[in-house]
DNA sequence: TCTTTGACGCTGA
DNA sequence: ATCAGCGCCAAAG
């Protein structure tokens, strides 16, 4: 019962399609802990040099690029994110809910 | 140990 | 629309 949650929230993570993004809270209710929205954030902090882990694709619920400083360098995110064709503008993303993707536990196996 | 600090999110004023 | 306050819980000092 104990990294369950962080083993969970990684391969969601894992499976979010290019083109889309998630957010933190949704992942962390996918993983079966709705309130854990901040430690989904800090299971990626320390999962920044794994290449496995697509970390740009998840932002907070307002689309923001909250995460950005955390990468090697503050336009990292941003970039990665406009090459997948996901429009970003100030630090957010443009219509943000078009390009939402909602994890689901099942969905990603 | 206790306190502060967050890649967050909800509620209420 | 904006803003403070709170719950959450792991890590660092």
């Amino acid at each position: 019962m104990n990294g369950d949650f962080e083993e969970k929230v990684l391969r969601i993570v894992k499976c979010i399609p290019a083109g889309k993004v998630t957010t933190y809270g949704l992942i962390a209710r996918a993983a079966g802990n709705e309130s854990a929205a901040r430690m989904v954030g800090w299971i990626l902090n320390r999962m920044k040099f794994n290449p496995e882990i697509p970390a740009h694709r998840v932002v907070n619920r307002n689309g923001m690029l909250t995460g950005k400083w955390h990468f090697e360098t503050p336009d990292l995110m941003a970039s990665l994110l406009i090459s997948e064709g996901i429009p970003v503008k100030n630090d957010r993303i443009d219509r943000f809910k078009s390009y939402l993707w909602i994890p689901e536990l099942n969905h990603c196996e």
